[in-house]
DNA sequence: GAGAGTTTGTATAACGTTCTCCACGCGAAG
DNA sequence: CTTCGCGTGGAGAACGTTATACAAACTCTC
């Protein structure tokens, strides 16, 4: 026999065909949509599974849902953001939905075009993992498509929320070193971006919580608070203006491990040793804090558990099953390793 | 002035009422078609930015293309994927299309669901890491869609390939063991999975090369090889299983950097020294080799370059300007850290 | 100026779904 | 025997785009 040029694909038609009904019955039963007897849909699913037939999820979109959740991040090498997928996935697993990741960088131009791509390709709903594109822009989106934005604080009434209790989470490094005996402690966090008119950023929470934690134990004049990127680079950049001022710290929090693994290589380089001369703590608790030659003091956010609720959330409202907007926080919380020890010489006095 | 409840989406046909023309010759102008006039072309350039219109890519998938390349990848937390799919997006960047990834995991399954959802969403062309997938379907797959395959040595007239000459760059690292003075030099590679049919993967090319590698310098009788999953715990699984064996490996050689670590967290935990009792070398050189309390000594494999390699020829394919297959090879070098030296012992002998 | 080409713009039929109506048949109630 | 209601299946119009086919309007050439 010829072997077929171009076999068409299998359609909602030739379903029918097959199994001598029309393509409306068809649709009833791929959509478990009332309306169909037992008898009918027996016989329909026999010839669906028979001629191996899928739906085209581009034509299902002209009309209806397309099946497919988008996820926005800035950066996969985040392992943190990781975690956050691995809990979307595992709740999404059984369910008809697919989960399409599109990896945006730090624009918020970039982003704000993936995001336009999303919506373009009609997905069903977003989830949104610490957006940099402006507020305004994901409040428009948001009035379309079922939203979740996780990371940011900013409640609306648009869209859901999955956050972490950033401050409550540098309050508890902030305790953790004071209580090894720590004063002067450094924060190390991200520059966030002005222009995106987010007010509560990871960042923006995580400030405060530590500053508020400093005051609490009495060393308001001893912040001292560093903006980097959350890179090795920023970090050691963060690290190596840090270590080498006249006052220096002599324990270094940072808003994540990335970014503190950057300020123990700046560490290194000027010739400190961790924790001896210098305790480092990062956050987020991703797998490499946990490397046998690292040993980084972390605070867990429970990456999975955020990524699940989002999930969860989400296909709630592009189910229709609720309508009002929801806001979930997560609960921190530290992990002690061998990068944090009391300090060895009494911290500098003013 | 009320305002809209939902605002409906701008379309081709409001494009062409505000240009007054029709919808085909908006479409036209949007392909880049034969057949329009200068002033045409301007005219509706015109409206289409006035209007803020956009195309609708789920529309556009059921006659023509989407503008989209669904990247599948098995890993997210390999940073290594990263490399390359930077090495895409680069290339892509003022390109007119969008990437999609989708994250698998490492079930044939799950990595076949994946594919047939892109083919499902009409995406333009699909590049697949180191697919699991069994070949056929793969072949398959790519009869009706562009699809370049990193990583596996297997050619097929049906989809271009891109690969790293895996076998030289473990007889990069066995050299430079050897070198140093090391002849009991056991290698960690991926378990692989024997159903997918293929017949030149990474982990195949890389065992060949070690092999013989060793063979040339006359250690045949001392190859020793240990499989196990790419990951901190495999690493750490093999690495156990080599170092506290009665006859003790001095250097450990791995597919994979994340695996080289774990196997480093074996050493600590059998209590060696890393490099005075054991030598330890990855592969991909990924970001965390170069980690300060890490220095790993690694393989780079031009990941960047293979993705940016990746994205061209599916572009050519996709556009049509090519129909032969081609196969890209990369070289790999080798970079020294200092997780590798000398052995303090002399190898034991046989 | 007539015929032959060449541009340029339009009408319209797909593409594969969904979903609103509507028709049909049947049993129960009046 | 009507009338009503209900459960079931089907007709057919969208959805926003592409691409084919063709008509109309120009431009040459002899």
């Amino acid at each position: 026999m010829p072997e077929p040029e171009q076999r068409k694909r299998v359609t909602i038609t030739d379903v029918a065909q097959h199994a001598g009904v029309s393509t409306a019955a068809v649709s009833k039963v791929l959509r478990n949509a009332y309306g169909v007897s037992a008898a009918m849909r027996e016989k329909v699913r026999a010839s669906m599974t028979a001629l191996d037939y899928r739906p085209h999820a581009a034509a299902r979109g002209m009309r209806g849902r397309t099946y497919t959740i988008g996820v926005l991040l800035d950066n996969i090498r985040n392992t943190f953001f990781a975690d956050i997928l691995d809990g979307v996935r595992d709740q999404l697993r059984d369910s008809d939905y697919t989960i399409m990741i599109g990896a945006a960088g730090f624009g918020a131009r970039d982003q704000a075009k993936v995001i336009r791509s999303m919506v373009d390709r009609q997905m069903d709903g977003l989830i949104l993992i610490a957006p940099g594109t402006p507020r305004e822009e994901v409040l428009a989106v948001a009035r379309d498509t079922p939203t979740v934005v996780i990371g940011h604080h900013d409640a609306s009434d648009a869209h859901d929320s999955v956050a972490d209790a950033d401050a409550a989470g540098a309050a508890l490094v902030v305790d953790h070193l004071v209580a090894l005996g720590h004063r002067d402690i450094a924060l190390v966090s991200s520059p966030g971006s002005r222009a995106s008119h987010w007010k509560q950023t990871p960042e923006i929470e995580l400030t405060r919580g530590y500053t508020q934690a400093m005051e609490r134990h009495g060393l308001g004049d001893h912040v001292q608070i560093c903006k980097a990127a959350y890179s090795d680079e920023g970090g050691r950049k963060a690290g190596l203006h840090l270590l080498s001022a006249a006052r220096r710290p002599t324990a270094v929090m940072t808003g994540a491990d990335v970014a503190a693994l950057g300020v123990w290589r700046a560490a290194h380089d000027v010739g400190l040793r961790v924790p001896q001369d210098v305790s480092i703590a990062g956050y987020n608790n991703t797998a490499v804090a946990d490397l046998a030659t690292v040993q980084l003091t972390s605070v867990d956010q429970a990456g999975h558990d955020m990524g699940a609720t989002a999930a969860r959330l989400l296909i709630e409202r592009v189910e229709g099953r609720r309508d009002r907007a929801v806001q979930a926080t997560m609960t921190p919380r530290l992990v002690v390793r061998s990068s944090t020890t009391a300090p060895t010489a009494a911290p500098e006095q003013v």
